[in-house]
RNA sequence: CGGGGUGUAGCUCAGCUUGGUAGAGCGCUUGCUUCGGGAGCAAGAGGCCGUAGGUUCGAAUCCUAUCACCCCGACCA
């Protein structure tokens, strides 16, 4: 491509309302371009990065044996309503009317359009299993959208859907999956890990999240520094402590603690360290009433395992402060276990404390010296707290370190959550209709090129990875318009790349070479040919990786440059 | 959705407190000189100051409403 016929928008200036590096490079570089909050244009050279991450996704998908299908991004508002997602979905989900006064929306993700499709054109177990799959724009309206293509309303997603007759076979093909997302995600050419993940809304099983480490990253990850376990915080897991419980020491007494409300206050108040202490959340329970959850005093609850509790009522919901007055007699900043008047789980590691400091039930008043057991029922035990930097990994393997990651895929086996709902089903070797088992697999497709990029810049700009530059390799020639020998070698050169179906631009622009090599920087482009009527006259270009502080000279010919392209 | 902030030239912003009819840098156009890390000089083009009301002799500036966008939080197949 010549830079002088390709629309090439670069700017020196950083825009205002970017905060991330990704976004303020994606906008410099001409990559994209904001229409309003969340929505974006891909410039030409942008669409080039794209494309390339979309090949990439197709091949592996095809190799794993998947189809590619498109399906449409306006969905008619039936089907969401028989899956129960249209209740469920909320304010997220784009709703409009046609001219006929019908509800639709504009998909944010197609379990329930995949269903209807494989539900009318499947009769039989023998045309399963089947995977499908597609590349196409989504809608979902975040609250709040931010880093620009990071999180946006529109983007651009692989989603892929199997459907089997059994388990085991759902099993199988999450495994295919699993190993084809490998395969992508190490061709991208960056740092990711897989990570244990919630489920979350879609439901589910087993789940497991492709997350490329950055420090800008929305999520945060629990690795283990030595052994295999990783995990998204929310899905972590902590294990008990395996040595039991100390013996009771002390006894129980009254302390007067005036004003101080908070486990900071009182462990200061004290001079008792915030992990001797069992601060109690009171939360709404399944069956109405309230539910008293103990953790350890320097510890933060997990919602999401908190709404798994059979006992607690999902969506997690804090109890009014009257109503704790109510069943307690006493304000918040005073809760503990003795003489609890409600339903109580206490955490793993709440549950392993002995001699520990809590509210007393009674205002200005807590407790040291207390003992599950002794002064107050043994409780019932759980696992409902985040896990913390510097916990055993819970498959026993080193310690939990915390990373910031951003999730590039994300792998389901759903079961029959919407299979049954949309009535899915064929006949098995039996003749008995059988409802079958699905899975889903998605990609960001437009949020992997911001995330390459977090990983992967310098202060000049972009550092994109071979696999997904938008071009190869960029000739700036230097004083083109006045050397007809620069001109000449410059065009023979992209000519002959351009044949060997190397994806190549020549920067023909006319610009002098500082703004020349400061737009091959700000863009990204991995290898760096420099022509000049000094380097002629020696017979050589002058070759430069995007990497690599200095350039080097290098013989006048085709076949040398080939040849670093290739090493 | 709660809290905070910003809308002035293509971009980044100043001007607003104390009302008098609009500025800078970058970018753009033209010419000359330059030409190995975003060149210099000169001359230009470009803005109903987000929108609608109101106050005033007079509003970018004060008031009200509204819209858009950004940040923090909550939320997130």
């Amino acid at each position: 491509m010549r830079l002088s016929k390709f629309s090439l928008h670069t700017t020196k200036e950083t825009p205002a309302d970017a905060e991330v590096v990704s976004h303020q490079l994606m906008l410099r570089a001409g990559y994209i371009r904001k229409l309003g909050a969340g929505l974006y244009t891909w410039l030409p050279i942008g669409l080039r990065t794209l494309q390339r991450i979309e090949t990439i996704v197709r091949e592996e998908l095809d190799r794993a044996g998947a189809l590619e299908l498109l399906m449409p991004s306006v969905h008619p508002a039936e089907l969401w309503q028989q899956s129960g997602r249209w209740q469920v979905m909320g304010d997220e989900m784009l709703r409009f009317k046609d001219r006929h006064d019908n509800d639709f929306a504009y998909g944010p993700t197609h379990e329930e359009v995949i269903c209807h499709h494989v539900r009318q054109d499947f009769r039989s177990y023998r045309q399963l299993p089947v995977n499908f799959y597609q590349i196409q724009t989504k809608f979902r309206d975040e609250r709040r959208p931010r880093f620009g293509v990071m999180r946006s309303r529109e983007f651009i997603m692989k989603d892929a859907y199997s459907f089997h007759l059994d388990a085991s076979d759902l099993a199988r093909e999450y495994e295919n999956m699993r190993s084809a997302y490998t395969r992508i995600f190490d061709r991208l050419g960056v740092d990711y890990r897989i990570v244990q993940a919630d489920s979350g809304n879609i439901g589910g099983s087993r789940s497991e999240e492709f997350h490329i480490l950055a420090g800008s990253g929305e999520d945060l990850l629990a690795v283990s520094d030595t052994g295999p376990y990783a995990a998204n915080v929310e899905a972590a897991v902590c294990l008990p402590s395996s040595s039991a419980r100390p013996a009771a020491g002390a006894a129980m007494e009254l302390v007067s603690t005036p004003g101080q409300k908070t486990c900071e206050q009182v462990s200061k108040f004290m001079n008792v360290a915030l992990d001797a202490k069992v601060k109690l959340l009171v939360v709404k329970g399944a069956d109405g009433g309230l539910v008293g959850i103990a953790l350890r005093g320097d510890h933060q609850l997990n919602e999401v395992k908190a709404i798994k509790h059979p006992l607690i009522a999902d969506p997690l919901q804090l109890a009014a402060p009257e109503d704790v007055q109510q069943a307690f007699n006493c304000e918040v900043g005073y809760l503990g276990p003795v003489n609890c008047p409600i339903p109580l789980i206490a955490d793993h590691a709440a549950a392993a404390l002995a001699d520990f400091v809590c509210g007393a039930n009674q205002n200005d008043h807590h407790l040291k010296g207390v003992n599950w057991g002794r002064d107050c029922a043994e409780p019932q035990t759980a696992d409902l707290r985040m896990v913390c930097e510097g916990d055993a990994s819970p498959d026993g393997n080193g310690s939990i370190r915390f990373y910031r990651g951003i999730e590039g895929g994300h792998i389901f086996q759903l079961g029959r959550k919407y299979t049954e709902a949309m009535d899915v089903k064929v006949l098995d070797e039996s003749g008995q209709s059988v409802t079958l088992e699905m899975g889903c697999y998605g990609i960001g497709i437009t949020r992997l090129a911001a995330a390459v990029i977090e990983q992967s810049y310098d202060a000049n700009g972009i550092i994109w990875p071979d696999a997904i530059a938008p071009f190869q390799v960029i000739i700036c020639p230097i004083g083109m318009d006045k050397s007809d020998a620069v001109r000449a070698a410059a065009e023979s050169l992209y000519t002959d790349l351009s044949a060997a179906g190397i994806s190549v631009a020549l920067d023909d622009r006319g610009n002098r070479p500082g703004a020349m090599f400061a737009d091959a920087d700000l863009i990204g482009i991995p290898h760096r040919i420099v022509i000049g009527d000094k380097g002629l006259a020696q017979q050589q270009y002058e070759y430069k990786h995007r990497r690599a502080e200095k350039a080097e000279m290098i013989p006048a010919s085709t076949a040398a440059v080939v040849e670093k392209l290739g090493a």
